[in-house]
DNA sequence: AATCGGTTTGCAAAGGATTGCAACATCCCG
DNA sequence: CGGGATGTTGCAATCCTTTGCAAACCGATT
């Protein structure tokens, strides 16, 4: 059927050997002899057998992705950018949704570790534990996800949140909510101490309002929790969620943000559609999935400064907030109503 | 690293040609010798590395997904159903996004092919003519789109809107705006024809609006276009137009259903939690994907039958109209105004 | 005891590409 | 003109599995 690089070879009048150098190391075959072969390799549309190679490289050509859900936004977003990077370095991305259940995490990490060269794996849910046991022979890069000694991409998230709460304390909230993510996001932890922090320092009240699913509902569910808590404002773990505060509260007859100013974050495409458009914190979604590319890649490149025990590399991308029509001046004091369990400046 | 098959041979006493068969074959080798295998390759945690296996089977174990837009949460559900039924064949698949755009998708087909046994090409953009041209060893499986000889899983797009606009004509509307999807789209061609068909049935005026991208900003910029129709009620070409629609008629102040009924189609996850929730026609997106695998993988079993020119299998789908709140009753007609070109019951 | 049918097993040949090593050619310099 | 350096090319081994074919084995029949 396809032409093998043994037609090449025949057709061009040179040796297997010769073809393969040709067009993986140009620069060790005659210049007139490469020409030749390149000629003879278009004309029969030669294209490389991958498993062969892959049999004697021991490389795949192949990159693994592994996301918590496909269907929320963010992640498609990151999906997006990494399949990007896998493309242009002409890597094939397999890519695994686990349905948001940890266990699906590790099941598919050792089921994708033999068919790909390295992993990104993008805000695990598994413990660090248990995530530190699992022996892979690929690389694996973690994203949103910081552990000692591992490769990871992340976002200053407690920075997102810090600039979140000062521009709510600028425009007098003194009584911030925030709706919890998964108990199992590492995300959603270090932007819970961020608040902690932020609130601290700006001496503003901080109502944390238990763990929702990371979806519309888990917004919806929250909304009658953060008007019941007297705050003024309210920050969802993400967009997703803040889209569900706001549909709640428009059913609701509460107006945003004149009675209470909502506040996202990750800056998904639809938060600067809906009416009002959504204040949030934009994570670099597609940045973040070609960083998470580009660490593999050169963990690819150079396996022996890993096995070296070289620090693991790390990077961190920033958050940025984004002022639209969802945050205003707080409400005058007396308008609020109290409720719902707070202490000053603190996460619980 | 990796056991190979040598290893576990030596560890059982066996040749490899046994351990092979053992492990593919198993009524073929003594039940002791194969308990004995099975223990060794167990013991060792041998998995037969799929290059090798691939270079001599000629089959990559692998399939392969194509769609427009993975951050359309109409893709994303597709995308959980295919990834779901590949996974329980144990075989893993390669997902690309073309961005929604045509030329991206040869493109992928051509990369892709040689890396998987079949594709599920969902949604093309890329005309007949030339999707016809291009060859592909790999068996391909069409979704969303019907080409005479070639295997396809479609949805009855025409009857999901006969049930949308009998449901209309049934609460009274005389004049329905349909906002259309991208030109190249099929289900859009589709839709288009059901709408026509079903306005002239139930006499029914239809207004065609022009062409909009499948996203949230096309409903957006539709909204303004369908008022001044005149129409009482709006079909959006999706969800997330719909979704689009309704952002910009609330910000308009307009009240729906109660001025304007709106009607989406897809039913994503979203859909069922806006204020007030979408009524659509819905389609079983997940049983899609598992039907576009199901029926690849019949495929790649007798691919004799298929060069035998059996008839090109296809399967189609049925869809289902899901009231739920933007649909009411038409407003009082002097209470319409005019505007908007139309005709009779015809599309354009 | 030789033969036969049926199982079970091993041998060895693919399958397509990469790569260490050796062979060869060429050219410069002494 | 010989020797060494440099630049090109080919040979053949190798990666790991699968599989056609033949050998070995078994009990049973003639």
């Amino acid at each position: 059927m396809a032409a093998t690089i043994r037609d090449v070879a025949t057709a061009a009048g040179v040796s297997q050997s010769t073809v393969s150098r040709a067009l993986s190391m140009p620069d060790l075959v005659n210049p007139a002899t490469r020409a030749r072969v390149l000629a003879a390799a278009r004309r029969l549309g030669y294209q490389p057998n991958r498993a062969a190679r892959g049999l004697i490289t021991g490389r795949t050509g192949n990159l693994g992705l592994i996301v918590p859900d496909l269907s929320n936004p963010f992640f498609s977003s990151v999906v997006k950018g990494v399949q990007a990077a896998a493309r242009a370095a002409d890597y094939s991305l397999f890519i695994a949704d686990t349905d948001e259940e940890a266990t699906a995490e590790v099941e598919l990490l050792l089921a994708l570790t033999r068919q790909v060269d390295g992993i990104v794996l993008c805000s695990p849910r598994t413990p660090d534990a248990e995530l530190a046991r699992v022996g892979v022979e690929s690389a694996v890069v973690l994203m949103n996800r910081r552990i000692e000694g591992r490769p990871s991409v992340t976002v200053d998230n407690a920075d997102g949140m810090r600039q979140a709460v000062e521009h709510l304390a600028a425009l007098g909230h003194e009584r911030i909510a925030y709706v919890a993510g998964p108990r199992t996001s590492w995300s959603n932890g270090q932007r819970e101490q961020g608040l902690h922090r932020s609130a601290e320092d700006t001496g503003t009240d901080l109502v944390h309002l238990g763990h929702f699913p990371p979806r519309f509902e888990g917004g919806v569910a929250a909304a009658d929790l953060a008007l019941a808590s007297g705050a003024t404002a309210v920050i969802a773990y993400n967009d997703v969620v803040a889209l569900g505060l706001l549909s709640r509260l428009g059913a609701r007859g509460v107006s945003v943000p004149d009675q209470i100013s909502v506040l996202g974050c990750d800056d998904i495409s639809m938060s600067a559609m809906t009416h009002p458009a959504l204040t949030t914190v934009s994570i670099p979604k597609r940045e973040a999935g070609r960083a998470g590319v580009a660490l593999l890649l050169s963990l690819l490149a150079d396996t022996a400064a890993a096995a070296e025990g070289a620090p693991a590399p790390h990077r961190e991308l920033h958050a940025q907030l984004i002022v639209r029509a969802t945050t205003g001046v707080a409400p005058h004091p007396d308008r609020r109503t109290a409720g719902g369990h707070s202490t000053k400046g603190t996460t619980r």
